[in-house]
DNA sequence: TCATCATACTGGTCTGACCACGATCAGACC
DNA sequence: GGTCTGATCGTGGTCAGACCAGTATGATGA
């Protein structure tokens, strides 16, 4: 029975993502190119379709390439959002990990904030303004509010024109969306927390602007100190105070 | 025509999928679980067992499940293996991508050194001081070097005891790897390199055992802009010079 | 009690088919 | 001649049923 074999030792999909692998790192296959059909692929290996559509399947969740229904696979420019699926669910499999998910937040935004002072423009510099409005307008929306929050964080971010930075902060914010919604409510409990917000984020914003990079770190990194000094005195249940520490 | 259900919109794969994701992100599915055999959760979901297969390969390629010959699917725990993959690819046709990457090292490294000050151990420091001192054996050797050079920046993520600094700071390893190799290099054409390598390393060693986060952080930054620095100067082929920007 | 073997699983794969729709090109119409 | 229309072909999307090769398990025999 000579089954398949001889061609090659690796076995069905392995073969057929091999082959594939080969062709995209040695960039005969680059984006926009449209692969060989699926049949074709199938015959030209010695596999069944199945297995080519687990390959083709397998390139598709790592972004490499993008199956178009009825049209063809197409070789795409890899995107960095794909580490969106690994982070989700690699981070999603305990709770208590908020705060540790909340340090690398804190790592992300603090080199942003300092790539921002070197390499925002002034469209940059608008979106950081209007998000810093948007801050003030909301006030005491806790929904709304705690979205202008983290638009402003964000704008950081994409101010910073780090693709990595953007699409690692893009996936950390997603499993804390939890936690700038219960900051929110702090505002209720700390009406002092309305001050800190204005004043935190609109200093931030003018380190920023002055190209600062040591004070805007230090700024948002103390921003997020008070944050969490604030939430721990919500648990507590603490009075309303002014100072936190740093 | 009862063609596809009307219990839920979507389609085949991704109805597998979202199925999959719903209990992996909610927790149902652990670490160490076995999933259901693919005939059972093709009939179960009303698909095809080559859907589930391509699900189940997605799931494979993401690291989150490992699909074991004649014994069953099971929920691994995620490793971050699979962005090396996925970065390869990126890299082999987007070569200007490192210097990002290299944004989101320094933040993470950074922020790692900080809670590193607060979180080591003895444990830690000595993991860190082997490191140090096997940086100063392997100075004259490439290979032994650059990895000595990795192992402790590796030693200061760990001893940040956070799980997500050290998964994120691990999945951009495959890449700095390269980086830190060809940084290597850098001390047969800089024989300063040699003090810069020992001195920084051994700075932001003590500055972690005084737990001066202040200092560690500004010290590791540093330590980045001379490194970034010489390999300008490798560039444009500079000859020795011991100061650089900070 | 223990070793052996039949059996019922598991994943791994193939075959051949159908559907729905985009692309394409021939033919009809203006 | 040029444009519009429609049939055909190719594509991905999916399915059903089958076979293989091992594993795991339980029944059977020693």
């Amino acid at each position: 029975m000579e089954l398949k074999r001889a061609t090659d030792g690796e076995k069905g999909f392995e073969k057929v993502f091999a082959f594939l692998r080969e062709r995209l790192l040695a960039g005969s296959l680059k984006p926009g190119d449209r692969l060989i059909s699926e049949r074709e692929l199938a015959t030209l290996l010695g596999v069944s379709r199945p297995i080519v559509r687990e390959a083709l399947r397998a390139l598709t969740v790592l972004g490499i390439v993008e199956i178009r229904d009825r049209i063809g696979t197409v070789v795409t420019r890899p995107d960095v959002s794909v580490l969106n699926d690994f982070f989700t669910f690699a981070l999603a499999q305990h709770a208590d990990m908020l705060d540790d998910v909340m340090q690398a937040r804190v790592a992300i935004e603090c080199q942003a904030v300092r790539l921002a002072c070197e390499r925002a423009n002034i469209a940059d510099f608008e979106r950081l303004q209007r998000a810093l409005a948007k801050i003030g307008e909301t006030i005491d929306e806790a929904d709304a509010g705690g979205m202008a929050d983290f638009d402003f964080h964000r704008a950081i971010v994409v101010a910073s024109h780090s693709e990595t930075l953007t699409v690692l902060h893009a996936s950390l914010a997603g499993l804390l969306t939890h936690s700038h919604r219960s900051r929110r409510e702090l505002v209720q409990a700390f009406p002092s927390v309305k001050t800190y917000l204005m004043d935190d984020h609109r200093r931030i914003f003018e380190a920023v602007i002055a190209r600062d990079p040591e004070r805007a770190d230090a700024t948002l990194r103390k921003h997020f100190a008070i944050g969490d000094e604030y939430r721990r005195r919500a648990v507590v249940g603490d009075i309303d105070k002014t100072s936190a520490s740093g």
